[in-house]
DNA sequence: CGAACTGCATTTTTT
DNA sequence: ATGCAGTTCG
């Protein structure tokens, strides 16, 4: 079978064996050539999978399968989507621009954005972050008067992610899910965050695909002209899919079955956030007759490196089993490593490092992988120390910075003026004698109208709600705003940008700032514009900023790479440093505690993961003893460490500190004894959130005559009524207008 | 409205 | 230890 060509008609002549096939390995080549029906592809680390990915990819243009925009390929991030789109280019030399190369996110995006009115939606809407998510859950669960210590938003707001990865709305959780979830009202309130964020015309990434299952569900037409145009799709990393996902995927190949899924369940490390490792191991069942192709031969790693890292994941049950090999060389064993402390630690790593540098080897080609973020700490002032330059990966984004995300507020407001999350973020900044009272008034109103804030400030503009001094700020925060927008049609984003920015005084703000950070939010505020020139247009910028939160600081400057086991997959490097493998830290006790034994095995795929990054030499470390939250703890090596194969290992520990570091019983074994729930001292909420039932909605029976209250103004008569706006003459605060929404009747 | 104080949790993270 | 968020006081 190792010409599986295809007869259908409209195929150009194929020639035997196109130039682009040269040099890939057979089950490559099968993968590769096995275009028509599902096909899975088990790639272990370092076995080709971007390689075979692109090449299939070109392949199937180049067989005049399907034109470039008849392909559906998937990524999960934007540096994999930027990968194939550039290597496809390269191999047919030609650009790839409209292509259907992206992330989940972004592809299903770009749907939705064309049918968003049958999604609810305008085509111009907000795609939100999780920071927006929470606040506006921390909005909904204060009213709902649920105690924010017991249900912290971002509890919630993981909550509603894990259903939408399950491809869940509202009404499809079970009843009894959500029961014991804030005080049983969580379904409740992912139904009214879903209706905000309609109202807000928003979309959060969840939604991204499940508005769009919705759609496809809704209207099968649209589905059908989608599966019809896709003609093929590929997916990478497909052990990481959540259900949604799979459910989208599904659904786009249900008719032509023509679906490439390439993935590695021994690296499958994200099931906390959904992914589920099962999408893979039933591939098989999902798509019957599929091709399934085992791609082994390993080109990255040493044998022994490939032998320390099977023979742990070996311990793994449930997996679909691959056998990785190499015809590299020998090479060195991995280094097992066993310290005093974590300083020690970093001295040993440090100073390992300086002789790989001394040998010739490249800062760039070393890394340190670490199980959690604060382990970088000891290294880097280790390496400071030792004036070793190094760099931190997955520390905060460009994009996440406070001046940046204010900045980016502005002009969300302009391209989208219904998103109240951006609104909300910059009225009152700088600082403009917006107080909470007036945002309050505003917020009331407009979630009892269901209005954008903006519409409702523009109706409270015309009574008397508002302090004065707040309806003088606020009509000239709108009017702003409204001369933007014009201008947003005039001039191109950047200059708009500047233009906003001086105008609206949030850069005087910060010139007049004595802050320390000050200047340097000056600076990146400088560069936002300078990031902004890339773009064709606002709308172009915005969706960047929303989907493609750039992660990568490519420097030419040689340095160490720190970073954490999950930030390390899909890259290799020369050398690779494993430290802190002790029970407790790696296996992680968090996963241990509540995961069980999957949470264990995908521990232990973590530290698969780890150890295949590198190519030529591993060093795994465990220290004795570790300061954790302030005080020191005695630790036990990791299980993982008994797990390696011992032939393809080599131990050593400081001397005196274990006799047989394999003995892991050896150790004084202090409980670590956690505190467990933090239940007393409770506040009921101070203020009892207003209910939006105590006014009267604009259809009530209000009279001319009629006696009223207002919280405000006290009693009064209704003078004249126009829509929902009243005149009412108060006994003793004179004549105003108010909403009707703000009085009572007596 | 801003500065100081207090309590509290503290794995992993993309889009 | 440490940082962050929420609260309290001037």
């Amino acid at each position: 079978m190792s010409d599986s060509f295809d007869l259908a008609a409209e195929a150009p002549p194929a020639p035997t064996a196109p130039a682009y096939l040269d040099g890939l390995n057979e089950s490559q080549r099968d993968a590769v050539e096995a275009i028509d029906g599902p096909v899975l592809v088990l790639a272990g680390a370092g076995t080709g999978k971007t390689r075979v990915l692109t090449t299939r990819l070109s392949h199937i243009l180049m067989q005049g399968k399907a034109a470039p925009w008849e392909v559906l390929a998937v990524t999960f991030t934007n540096k994999a989507a930027r990968e194939m789109q550039d290597r496809v280019g390269g191999l047919l030399g030609r650009a790839t621009e409209g292509w259907w190369i992206g992330t989940f996110h972004a592809l299903g995006a770009r749907i939705l954005r064309r049918h968003a009115e049958a999604a609810g939606l305008k085509s111009n809407f907000t795609i939100i972050d999780q920071d927006d998510q929470v606040r506006l859950l921390k909005q909904l669960v204060e009213a709902h008067n649920i105690d924010e210590k017991r249900w912290p938003p971002r509890v919630i707001c993981n909550l509603i992610q894990r259903w939408k990865d399950r491809g869940l709305m509202p009404d499809a959780v079970g009843d009894t899910e959500g029961s014991d979830s804030a005080d049983g009202k969580a379904v409740q309130i992912y139904r009214e965050y879903q209706d905000r964020l309609q109202t807000l015309n928003a979309a959060d990434f969840g939604d991204l695909l499940l508005l769009c299952l919705e759609l496809f569900k809704a209207q099968p037409s649209i589905l059908q002209e989608y599966q019809r145009k896709f003609r093929f799709l590929l997916v990478d990393e497909y052990q990481d899919t959540n259900v949604a996902q799979y459910l989208w995927l599904r659904m786009l190949a249900q008719s032509h079955k023509n679906i490439c899924c390439v993935g590695d369940d021994d690296q499958s490390i994200y099931s906390w956030r959904g992914a589920e490792v099962g999408n893979i191991l039933r591939f098989e069942k999902d798509f019957p007759g599929a091709k399934v192709v085992r791609l082994e031969r390993n080109y990255r790693s040493t044998p022994h490196i490939l032998g320390a890292a099977s023979g742990l994941i070996a311990h793994n049950e449930g997996r679909l089993g691959k056998t990785l090999w190499t015809e590299l060389n020998e090479g060195e064993k991995v280094g097992v490593r066993g310290v005093w402390d974590g300083v020690e630690e970093a001295r040993v790593v440090g100073d390992e490092i300086e002789v790989q540098q001394n040998r010739g080897h490249k800062l760039n080609d070393m890394a340190v992988l670490v199980r959690a973020g604060f382990q970088t700490r000891e290294f880097e002032e280790r390496l400071i120390t030792l004036g070793l330059p190094y760099r931190i990966i997955g520390g905060a984004r460009f994009y996440e910075r406070l001046e940046i995300r204010d900045a980016i507020a502005y002009l969300r407001v302009i391209a989208q003026p219904d998103d109240d999350l951006a609104f909300e973020r910059i009225v009152n900044t700088p600082k403009r004698g917006l107080g909470d009272t007036t945002i309050q008034t505003i917020n009331i109103y407009a979630r009892a109208e269901r209005i954008p804030m903006i519409v409702a400030i523009h109706k409270l503009l015309e009574t008397d709600e508002l302090r004065a001094r707040a309806r003088t700020t606020l009509h000239e925060l709108l009017n702003d705003f409204s001369r933007w927008r014009t201008l947003a049609s005039e001039v191109n984003h950047v200059d708009l940008t500047r233009q906003v920015l001086d105008e609206s005084g949030y850069t005087v703000m910060w010139k007049m700032s004595k802050a320390p950070e000050a200047p340097g939010r000056l600076e990146n505020l400088k560069e936002l514009l300078t990031a902004m020139e890339d773009f064709e247009n606002l709308q172009g910028f915005l969706e960047h900023v929303s989907l493609v939160m750039e992660n990568e600081a490519t420097t030419a400057d040689d340095k160490l790479t720190l970073m954490t086991l999950h930030g390390a997959k899909g890259l290799e490097f020369d050398t690779v440093f494993l430290p802190g493998w002790e029970e407790g830290l790696f296996p992680h006790q968090r996963a241990l505690d509540e995961g069980g034994l999957s949470a264990l095995e995908e521990e232990r795929r973590l530290a698969y993961v780890g150890l295949t990054r590198a190519r030529k030499r591993a060093m795994i470390s465990f220290a004795a003893n570790r300061r954790i939250y302030g005080n020191w703890q005695s630790a036990i090596p990791s299980r993982f460490i008994d797990e390696l194969p011992p032939d393809s290992v080599e131990q050593s520990a400081d001397q005196g500190l274990y006799g047989a570091a394999t003995e892991s019983g050896s150790f004084l074994d202090v409980p670590r004894q956690r505190s467990r729930r933090t239940g007393f001292s409770e506040q009921p909420g101070r203020w009892a959130g207003q209910k939006s039932s105590s006014g009267n909605q604009d259809g009530d029976d209000l009279q001319t005559g009629q006696r009223v209250f207002h919280q405000k103004f006290g009693y009064g008569a209704i003078l004249s009524i126009d829509g929902d706006k009243l005149e009412i003459a108060f006994e003793k605060a004179g004549t105003k207008k108010v909403m009707a929404g703000f009085v009572e009747q007596t």
